[in-house]
DNA sequence: CGGAGTTACTTAGCTTTGCTAATGAATTGT
DNA sequence: ACAATTCATTAGCAAAGCTAAGTAACTCCG
């Protein structure tokens, strides 16, 4: 595999491109979720943390939004953070159906404490790449992010 | 795009890099689970299934080294691809306890027939992007199967 | 040849994470 | 005030990951 030249002439297919994407995820996922295991906290439950240790407090809702899975899911997820000691339930003042949920102090000093350590042996991989594979990786997670954000959006073409 | 020149006083921290592909690995996977549904296999099934389609007969351990989980895994997903005919075990006539798994015809059709269809949303998707984006992420693809292909059997130091 | 140890796979049982459907509780609107 | 809506939870299902323990088959020696 000539992973050195990428000739934009033999362009790859579509679809090439996704059941790629689609393996590695599987794959990269399968590792991380084990390396998180030594942090003590598996992938989705730091997602879901860090959605509100860095991005701040949210209803419950807004939060499975963010994470796009269904309220009930997130309710078990937030309950595991929250029997952790890392969220917690605020119930909303002028509206009593909804609670927002906030990262404690101490989930907050998991995710400071973790940022190095979180994704360590990946991390430490990355950094036997070169620069330019560096950012190559980097743009490769920009473009999905917006990719996925846009269809979560706008996706309303069935 | 400057890809060929990432400058080194913004460069991307390995950490955050890490920490990016994590959560889109997250958000990808959750994406394509619900797709893969339509075509009535699950992701890690389809993973496995497309081992033995493409690269031939797998020993149930080759299987489960393949796709980086650990045999028991590799039993239940098999198990499950037998009963949808999709794979068939063939006991070893020199070592018996040995089982390869082979696909089937209807396994290897299913993987012909969802070539394009499998992905089919995120392939839609990847189509709207300017070339250049795309070989991004494929060369992403590649430097993230290597990396996991190395760590998967270089990895003696932990 | 025969038993000990090894290897390959399966079984059993646990956890987590998705889902939908149904319920409970609070707000809004008429 | 009562109906409808909305937000969250509970209940219950399936998939996929794991470890530990069990079974069957092979290999290695004595």
């Amino acid at each position: 595999m000539e992973i050195g030249a990428p000739s934009v002439e033999q362009a790859a297919s579509a679809d090439d491109v996704a059941q790629r994407l689609h393996s590695v995820a599987i794959h990269l996922l399968r590792r991380l979720r084990r390396e998180d295991e030594v942090l003590g906290i598996s992938a989705a439950r730091l997602s879901a943390l860090s959605v509100v240790g860095f991005g701040g407090p949210r209803t419950l809702g807004e939060l499975a939004a963010a994470e796009q899975v269904r309220p009930p899911t997130m309710t078990r997820i937030v309950a595991a953070l929250e029997r952790a000691g890392l969220v917690e339930r605020v119930r909303d003042a002028a509206d009593g159906r909804v609670t927002r949920i906030a990262a404690t102090q101490r989930g907050r000093a998991l995710l400071e404490e973790g940022r190095g350590r979180r994704t360590g042996r990946l991390a430490t991989r990355l950094r036997t790449l070169p620069p330019a594979d560096l950012a190559t990786l980097e743009r490769a997670s920009a473009l999905l992010e917006a990719l996925l954000h846009e269809e979560a959006n706008g996706a309303k073409s069935g």
